[in-house]
RNA sequence: GGGCGUUUAGCUCAGUUGGUUAGAGCGUCUCGUUUACACCGAGAAGGUCGGGGGUUCGAGCCCCUCAACGCCCACCA
């Protein structure tokens, strides 16, 4: 019997906290009280900037039953939770609101210490929120290695780090064209950037009448900073000219030279032929700029747009005006010139902030750079080759450090990033962020820690985010001191993250792993999709079409909300969530325990003998079992391949339909029979299930387990199962027995048949379920499985005949290859009746015509897999049979 | 301009290397409160797998092509 009375339903609010206490003190989420292999995998961390989303849900669904399946396997597991300290994000955030509380100008009011401190307060508030939320969601990490990226021990990381790679020439000081949100007053890095489609119109314009070449641009405004005139080396217009220089008087400070070069990229054949290089306000310009510096023939850089988006004094007559006024002024001066040959409408796609939505200016700057295509000193590869060789060779080309993206096609984009990859700006002008580790003097400048004596400033500015992110695979773990866990869990086994960060984070874990420790960070990713609204829409942060996860598992339980993530969904596909997938999440979790419910409180297990073997007294019984040992290799198979919908759903469609509907339905009328191996199968199965449903729905199983307190099971249960540990550690079923039985399966799926045509004759005739019928059937059919049809159909009488019975009261059927007759006296409409049985002759006469012309088909049978014949020739076999069964029916 | 994804039942989606009458959940219809569960049970209806072409003995799955929708990338000057 079941310890205590288990509620009617299961009510998931009540037991939660309580269960994630206890887990939490058992200590098995320390992977040093746990042993066996070590599989480790280090939570994303969230963003401190508010509260947790469903995508965050997602992400710890998956990674908690990833972790909980690997821990029951007998690895030593370790997740270690953590939290971003998101630069940039949680200032913007902070910045506004303390400007919606009536402050004008933080950062002017507060100041560098003031504003920060600010910012830690609604970190630290946020953070403690995050974990909150991080329990309420079930997830079974390790408390006591919990990480912050601007804790100190990371902070540590992040300055060996820079100062490493600063030593290694990889970090240098560089003026260079930066991505500018003027709204946010700092840099962006390229990945930064979320591009848009504007309107905008397309210029083509001479700089002076006696110009030879005419260019087209978006961004007329710009061309006050133009010093050069790019060409095709091959373009026969405009060959004679490379190499001169025109001077130009555009209103400009002073006016500038304008260099006619040559340029293998630009197409001939696009607008005018040539682009005006403005280096210091485009990317692509810049570039340029360089490469003539590389040539020996140099062009000059002129800004005309500042930082504050205002023209600069090189602007001349349009210094101070903002860039749209610049660009109105400065067109009018066209076209009253009569340089202005044509305004188009044009599409463009443009960059913008990510977090403050600007479109961002082009603008040089002295900014911290990482260089991605230098050599490193002593490895001959630069940190691109590092990351390219990471998911294709493996590292160094060694198979066993290769980063294995799941699904596989989001490699192939992450190379193609990697190709595009420009060095990453490092440098951020805001304060929330690791300081940037260089101190100045006069000219010296020191890097990595603050060097003794007076007078010495620290660099401004603070890291890009990921800088810390990128590390957090072994930063997590104590980097750069050689701690036993970096030792031990270092690569990690695996890791989870949204395809939206694949470039963003991946890359540069990557890259920072593979430059520190020459490993790679994981050994798998797994990439998953985003969770959208009913109407396909992204729910985020700021959109406010969100469903706050808290809430949900409040009203319906963390299990429910897991099984509606994890259930239905393909890897890297995003997924739309509602409150139908819930419900029926929530409906489940009810279904399991109700069936635990039946099964713990109708079992006699006093009467269990301890050491028993389980041996299968019924045709259920080895039904159930075979079925049972099948499921439990596909499951494990599913979660290997981290297949979870898969494994879910097949587990889900095992225990409602074949355990719950027919095995149990039919222990109730077996139970008298052989009660006591009835009983075994079912705390065997029942048990199993739940181990199989724990890493799915970690606190209803742990909660029904706890009402398990039965004599130990036979075949290798657990010594006294669930009295005293938790499910959570419970070993994952390996195969004990080989309980496959393909008889029994095919003999209980005709039973099956049986049942459900007779139950579909009492529907049609509508008679009532209290009604027992008289049902005979032609052929054989075993004493045992006349029982189970009898109480499943609402059986009355039932015969086993030679010969189809006589006369007009009978509804009949062909079912699990045999004729049933269903004796419904005054009830039976005749011509109904044939003309049913006519329709299925003819189905099934044009199904055997098919199969008969595939076997007799040369080609099918000389190539066709004999497995693949024999099972057609069975399938038109059995066709047959019940054709003929048909047709002796219909005479009748 | 390039790349990727999606298109399967009214809705949301599965469908693992091509194997022959395509599955689930929700919804719909009919029936039912039998002491595990109405957050339930029984039964049913519902799909020419986006269109076209091809490869193959055999295609939802492979190839080509077209279309719609979505996402990403690019030096769209």
């Amino acid at each position: 019997m079941g310890k205590q009375e288990m509620p009617k339903a299961y009510e998931a609010a009540k037991y939660e906290d309580a269960i994630y206490d206890t887990w939490d003190k058992s200590g098995f989420f320390n992977p040093d009280n746990l042993t066996g292999e070590p599989y480790a995998v280090m939570m994303p961390p969230p963003n401190v900037t508010g509260v947790l989303h469903l995508g965050h849900a997602l992400e710890n669904s998956i990674m908690d039953t990833m972790i909980r399946f690997q821990r029951m396997r007998g690895k030593k597991t370790l997740l270690v939770p953590g939290t971003d300290h998101a630069a940039l994000p949680t200032q913007a955030k902070v910045e506004k609101m303390l400007i919606q509380q009536g402050m004008k100008n933080p950062r002017l009011e507060l100041g560098r210490e003031g504003l920060v401190e600010k910012i830690r307060e609604f970190a630290d508030q946020s953070r403690s929120t995050i974990l909150n939320q991080i329990k309420k969601m079930g997830t079974s990490c390790d408390w006591s290695r919990l990480a912050y990226t601007f804790d100190e021990k990371r902070s540590a990381a992040v300055n060996e780090l820079f100062s490493r790679m600063y030593k290694d020439g990889l970090i240098y000081r560089g003026y260079r064209v930066v991505n500018w949100s003027v709204k946010g007053q700092s840099t962006c890095s390229d990945d930064e950037l979320v591009y848009v489609e504007r309107a905008t119109k397309l210029y083509t314009m001479k700089y002076s009448k006696d110009f030879p070449i005419t260019i087209a641009t978006t961004r007329p405004e710009t061309k006050l900073g133009d010093t050069a005139v790019a060409v095709h080396p091959e373009d026969e217009r405009y060959k004679k000219f490379i190499g001169q220089t025109f001077v130009v008087d555009v209103g400009s400070a002073k006016p500038p030279s304008i260099k006619i070069i040559s340029n293998d990229e630009v197409d001939p054949t696009f607008g005018t032929g040539a682009v005006g290089v403005t280096p210091a306000h485009s990317m692509v310009d810049f570039a340029m700029y360089e490469t003539q510096k590389a040539k020996g023939d140099p062009i000059d850089i002129i800004p005309v747009i500042g930082g504050d988006g205002l023209m600069t004094p090189e602007a001349g007559e349009y210094a101070g005006m903002s860039v749209e006024d610049a660009r109105a002024k400065f067109v009018a001066w066209l076209g009253s010139r009569g340089l202005l040959e044509k305004e188009e409408d044009l599409v463009q796609s443009v960059g913008t902030s990510d977090r403050f939505g600007d479109v961002v200016e082009s603008i040089p700057m002295t900014q911290w750079w990482l260089d991605v295509n230098k050599s490193i000193s002593g490895r001959g590869k630069s940190l691109k080759d590092l990351m390219r060789e990471a998911v294709t060779t493996g590292l160094n080309g060694v198979e066993d450090k290769k980063v294995t993206i799941t699904p596989d096609r989001f490699t192939k984009s992450y190379l193609d990033r990697v190709e595009h990859l420009r060095d990453w700006c490092l440098s951020r002008q805001i304060w929330w962020g690791h300081r940037i580790p260089v101190w100045y003097k006069g000219s010296e400048m020191v890097v990595g820690s603050q060097p003794e004596g007076e007078g010495w400033t620290q660099d401004e500015d603070t890291l890009d985010t990921w800088f810390s992110s990128g590390s957090w695979t072994f930063s997590t773990l104590g980097w750069p001191e050689q701690t036993k866990d970096l030792e031990t869990f270092h690569p990690t086994s695996w890791m989870q993250m949204g395809y939206e960060i694949l470039y963003l984070w991946l890359m540069r874990m990557v890259l920072m792993s593979a430059y520190a420790l020459d490993q790679i960070p994981f050994k798998d990713v797994y990439i998953h999709g985003m969770v959208c609204d009913e109407n396909g829409k992204k729910f985020s942060k700021s959109s406010g079409n969100g469903i706050d996860p808290i809430e949900v598992i409040e009203k319906y339980g963390c299990d429910a909300l897991r099984m509606s993530l994890l259930l239905g969904v393909s890897p890297g596909n995003d997924t739309k969530f509602f409150l139908e997938k819930i419900q029926s999440g929530r409906n489940f979790t009810n279904k399991l325990w109700n069936i635990s419910r039946f099964i713990l409180s109708s079992v006699d297990t006093s009467s269990l003998l301890p050491s028993s073997p389980l041996s299968p007294q019924t045709l259920a019984d080895r039904w159930i079992l075979s079925r049972f040992q099948s499921l439990q290799r596909e499951v494990t198979d599913h979660l290997e391949a981290f297949e979870f919908s898969q494994a879910g759903e097949k587990l889900r469609d095992f225990t409602w339909g074949e355990f719950a509907d027919w095995y149990l339905e039919i222990a109730k009328i077996q139970n008298t029979k052989s009660k006591i191996q009835t009983s075994a199968i079912l705390l065997y199965v029942l048990e199993r299930i739940l181990v199989l449903w724990h890493p799915f729905m970690p606190f209803v199983t742990e909660e029904i387990w706890k009402q398990f307190s039965v004599p130990p099971l036979p075949e290798g249960g657990p010594g006294g199962v669930g009295v005293a540990s938790p499910l959570m550690i419970h070993p994952w079923p390996v195969p004990s027995l080989n309980h496959l039985d393909r008889n029994a399966e095919e003999i209980f799926s005709s039973v099956q048949e049986i049942v459900v045509a007779i139950r579909n004759i009492r529907s049609q005739y509508k008679v009532s379920p209290k009604t027992r019928v008289s049902v005979m059937v032609v052929g054989e059919v075993v004493e045992e499985q006349i029982e189970v049809i009898k109480s499943l159909a609402g059986v009355g009488e039932m015969a086993v005949v030679q010969n189809a019975p006589r006369g007009d009261d009978y509804a009949s059927t062909v079912a699990g290859g045999r004729q049933v007759f269903v004796s419904l006296v005054g009830l039976v409409d005749k011509q109904k009746e044939s003309a049913k049985l006519e329709a299925e002759k003819e189905d099934l006469e044009k199904y055997i015509q098919s199969l008969a012309l595939k076997l007799a088909d040369e080609e099918f049978s000389a190539k066709a897999p004999a497995n693949v014949i024999a099972s057609m020739k069975q399938k038109q076999d059995e066709a047959k049979a019940k054709l003929q069964a048909i047709e002796s029916q219909m005479k009748v």
